[in-house]
RNA sequence: GGGCGAAUAGCUCAGCUGGUCAGAGCGCCUGCCUUACACGCAGGAUGUCGGGGGUUCGAGUCCCUCUUCGCCCACCA
């Protein structure tokens, strides 16, 4: 393709772009163009670990769940990896960045439930396999919409490599990871009591059965001591119980009380009266009765509570369940009798009414208070979750967490913002065992099959291949009905992603460990800190070096934005209305590092403003560099002599420089210098907004703002200096495009493939980051430039500020020392052109109302305000200048005058508060004698 | 009940290891369609940096406390 066909499908009349950047006509193209390149596809044959002569770098996607499409917030995590990815590509790293999709068990299981539920129809009614199918057909669909998302915002993925959590592939690796665990011993089968969802019909992880706050009533009920020797007429004494979910005390087979409450220490061992049923249960002695609440005693439903599980336990007492699967009260295990049939069948809410019922006419119930407890629901579903005994697999995670909490507190891995280090280290100190089994149908079967012809039955078969026959007795073999928690095919994505098991797999030794892991807080301990302790338990090592939380997107009313809620932005309506830059821009350039960022729904033309406009600046200047500059080839600046070069010109290159070297310190180096971040790094860099914001400045305030203003009128007259400043705009902007790349990709490589001289079939995408030039001390034009312009802006300011019309030409007088008298003189007509001003040079001050103005080197700016102002109001304003000043410099010197100050103060401090108040006097006396000679002495 | 974090211009927020910062974007006000850009240009206003106390020569920047919001964790029946 040459540069002169054009990029946008609609090209402008006269072989110019159009002043309106059209991101709509322009992107699809471009990144179609980088595909058709291969510019994002990683060749393990280029990196060091495997023959090549560069260093990886590698980033595996959070993998978007396949139940929805995304929303901004899948935007703002890809967007901040993608402008990740782009800076290490243009680096030189050989960069991969992994995609993909989860397959969310239980998440997607609900979506087709409910797509069922509407036709009448429940999962059994298809059964498994046609349930499976029918989700796999809807995975397929909504997992290409993603990926169709993730290109629409830019994502420079290598799609060659596109994964998904429920491939063969990382079936695989999810088999290996969990024979591994059991034969290490890591991995049993549990009889414990777990969250249960009556509605998902599955268990659910800690994590999954989210506590929220919730106002209940704490019932008291009175179990009356039974053993106990009577005095004739003596009334029965009680023990009163308090519960919040009374339905489960006909499950209850014990009362506890703490061993070192003396009120009850007599009653250790004797026995009370189960209400209602009528039964003796004994009275134990345990820890975990709280003295303090309540009466101190607690009844004990091993069954239908964790914490009674474990007392029943340790007192080794029986666990009837009286509560179903469904949530209904039933006799289930162990209950014989124990469920009235008042209350048989009954929903366990509907039970507990019943039954508080009861305890009233038995007398029993001695009041109920108002209780603000938390109680557990289904994530997915919002279901209270019931606490029910059942056969889990489980994984023993406290050897495991001890590599991963030793890497972060080493610094192998870093979290940014750093604050999430303790909340880490908290949660991997007091690890507890994960329950890894789901009573589901949509994700990796359990690699578990038991012989029931076995003696003794149920024998237990771990493999990594489906076996034919039990091994022991050639019998039948049934597979585990269970499937494994989604997250448990998640651990392993860093590594999965990349062969493993296969541990020759190429793309593992080049591309593992990763790098950088972009992700939200939220799913620390789902993911994060698993992903790190599987990367030890099964690689050796960490799988990154470095995790970025970032924020939330949020509402105007902070709220989180989310499907439910009907506040979310689809970051395809934002791409098509204004591009993906506008997106991108605004997102990264908002953002502090961790911090939430705040979209408006309401309003995307007012959230996205800020990128929208700031693709479209980049584009003018792009069109100004064409239309001034035209498009013939230019020198390269190597080839321009220093000595050509004005004043403008140095000082644009020396500003690339600084904001190059600004950019590179907000991003902070790509790895670690040795194996693990030490001292500032660990919690430095990937400050991407500062990295925007210096950018930003660089190319808006000074390329646009100044240079180009400078070098028009040279930019339009024939001769050598003009192809001087060709080639400075050239080089400059060329090197701004490269700056901002990473961030708003399309339009700068929309103009970059433009650019005079550009090389057909090269992208920008894939171009070298700038370097700084070697620190040089400062050339003298760039201080003679700042001059310029700071005399630029005290002339407009005085034009503004006494009103003078913008089409009316001023004159100043200038009392400057010889060296700046020249450079004034030199650059005479920038300052003509840029201020609407008249410098006349002069060694007299002129008489008359003026405004004065101090530079710093001691040139003095005096503007006469013959017929600009009203002498009496000029009086007043000058007046007020004075004071103001004169109490600030009270205070400055009062400083200055302090021994502590100009002792213990840097010297750098001191010397320029020295040269404030310096400064400061000499203006002092200037207003001085102007209010004097204007306003006379009164 | 613990732990963490935040409170800075009308709004959303930057301000890293105490001394060039009291700042940016959006909004607002004034003047400009100046041949790249009105999605723009030039100028401008607004803040006892949540309250109080302390350390220091010096504190948005460190310590204590209070207030108000978030977030995470927690077995309190």
């Amino acid at each position: 393709m040459s540069i002169s066909e054009p990029l946008e499908s609609a090209p402008a009349p006269g072989g110019l772009p159009p002043a309106q950047y059209d991101p709509a006509a322009t992107e699809p193209a471009i990144y179609e163009r980088w595909l058709q390149a291969g510019c994002f596809t990683a060749d393990a044959a280029r990196a060091s670990r495997t023959g090549g002569d560069r260093d990886a770098f590698t980033m595996v996607m959070p993998p978007p769940n396949v139940t929805a499409i995304l929303h901004v917030g899948h935007g703002l995590n890809n967007t901040v990896q993608d402008v990740i990815a782009r800076h290490a590509r243009m680096r030189g790293f050989e960069t991969l960045w992994v995609p993909g999709t989860d397959h969310a068990g239980i998440a997607t299981q609900n979506i087709i439930e409910k797509q069922l539920a509407k036709e009448g129809l429940t999962r059994q009614d298809l059964g498994r396999d046609a349930f499976v199918a029918r989700t796999i057909a809807f995975v397929d669909e909504t997992g290409g919409v993603i990926l169709e998302q993730l290109r629409a915002i830019g994502a420079s993925a290598d799609w060659s490599r596109t994964a998904y959590t429920f491939t063969p592939a990382l079936s695989r690796a999810v088999r290996e990871a969990f024979v591994q665990l059991y034969e290490r011993g890591l991995i049993y089968r549990g009889h414990r009591v777990i969250h249960w969802c009556p509605r998902c019909l599955t268990s659910l992880s800690d994590e999954e059965a989210e506590p929220r706050e919730t106002t209940g009533a704490l019932y008291h009920v009175s179990y009356p001591i039974a053993d106990e020797d009577l005095a004739p007429g003596e009334e029965r004494r009680a023990l009163s119980v308090a519960t919040t979910r009374p339905e489960t005390m006909l499950g209850d087979v014990a009362v506890a009380v703490n061993p070192t409450d003396e009120r009850y220490a007599a009653l250790v061992g004797k026995h009370v009266v189960l209400p209602i049923l009528d039964i003796r249960i004994p009275v134990v002695a345990d820890e975990y009765a709280d003295p303090e609440f309540g009466t101190g005693v607690v009844k004990i439903t091993p069954a239908h509570d964790a914490n009674d599980f474990e007392v029943g336990r340790r007192h080794d007492l029986p666990m009837p369940v009286v509560i179903d699967e469904h949530g209904i009260l039933n006799e289930v295990t162990d209950a014989d009798g124990r469920v009235p049939a008042a209350l048989r069948g009954l929903d366990r809410f509907e039970a507990r009414t019943r039954l508080v019922e009861m305890l009233k006419q038995l007398g029993r119930l001695e009041r109920t208070e108002v209780h603000r407890h938390a109680v557990r629901h289904c994530y997915r579903c919002d279901t209270v979750v019931e606490p029910r005994l059942s056969d889990q697999w489980f994984v023993r995670m406290a050897p495991l967490a001890e590599p991963a909490l030793a890497a972060v507190r080493a610094g192998r891995v870093r979290l940014l913002p750093e604050k999430w280090v303790g909340v880490y280290e908290h949660w991997m100190s007091n690890i507890r065992d994960w329950n890894i089994s789901r009573q589901l149908w949509w994700g990796h079967r359990i690699p578990v099959w038991y012989c029931s012809a076995c003696d003794p039955p149920q024998n237990v078969i771990v493999s990594r291949e489906d076996p034919a026959a039990c091994p022991s007795c050639g019998g039948p073999v049934v597979q585990d009905e269970d499937v494994l928690d989604t997250w448990f095919s998640s651990w392993l994505w860093p590594m999965s992603t990349l062969g493993w098991p296969n541990t020759a797999s190429v793309d593992l030794r080049t591309f593992y460990p990763t790098d950088v892991l972009v992700t939200a807080p939220e799913i620390i301990f789902f993911w994060v800190a698993r992903m790190i302790m599987a990367g030890f338990a099964f690689m050796g090592d960490a799988p990154f070096h470095t995790v970025y939380l970032h924020g939330t997107a949020r509402d105007t009313q902070g709220r989180k934005m989310s499907k439910s809620l009907g506040n979310g932005i689809d970051p395809l309506d934002v791409v098509r209305l204004y591009g993906a830059d506008a997106l991108r821009w605004t997102l990264v350039a908002g953002m502090g590092l961790g911090a939430d960022v705040m979209l408006d729904p309401a309003d995307l033309e007012k959230s996205f403003a800020t990128g929208r406009n700031f693709a479209t600046k980049l584009w003018n200047i792009g069109r100004f560099l064409l239309v001034n500059a035209g498009t013939e080839p230019v020198r390269a600046l190597d080839d321009v002599s220093p000595g050509a070069l004005a004043r403008a010109d140095v000082w644009i290159l020396d500003r690339l420089d600084v904001a190059v070297r600004e950019c590179d310190r907000a991003i902070g180096p790509m790895q670690p210098a040795r194996d693990r971040w030490i001292g500032e790094e660990l919690g430095a860099g990937l400050r991407l907004n500062e990295y925007a914001e210096s950018a930003r400045r660089f190319v808006w305030n000074e390329l646009a703002d100044w240079y180009l203003e400078a070098i028009k009128t040279r930019l339009l007259t024939p001769g050598e200096d003009q192809q001087v400043a060709r080639a400075v705009l050239v080089h400059v902007f060329d090197r701004a495009l490269r700056l901002l790349h990473p961030i708003v990709p399309f339009v700068t490589e929309a103009l970059w493939q433009r650019l005079p001289g550009h090389v057909d079939g090269t992208f920008l995408a894939t171009a070298r980051w700038p370097v700084p030039a070697a620190d040089t001390e400062t050339n003298v034009l760039v201080g003679e430039f700042e001059l310029l312009r700071q005399i630029v802006d005290a002339l407009r300011r005085t034009r503004s500020d006494y009103g003078v019309p913008s089409s009316q030409t001023i004159d100043a007088f200038v009392l400057a020392d010889p060296i700046h008298r020249q450079m004034l003189v030199d650059e005479f007509s920038l300052v003509a052109r840029l201020a609407r001003t008249r410098l006349a040079f002069v060694e007299w001050a002129p008489t008359g109302p003026a405004a004065n103005v101090i530079l710093p080197g001691g040139t003095e700016l005096v503007v006469p305000l013959e017929g600009l102002v009203d002498t009496k109001k000029e009086c007043g304003r000058l007046r007020a200048e004075l004071a103001g000043l004169e109490t600030q410099l009270t205070a400055l010197e009062g400083r200055l005058r302090n021994p502590g100050f100009v002792e213990r103060a840097p010297s750098h401090v001191v010397d320029s508060e020295r040269a404030k108040s310096e400064e400061w006097r000499k203006r002092r006396d200037l207003l001085r004698a102007r209010i004097e000679g204007l306003c006379g002495a009164d």
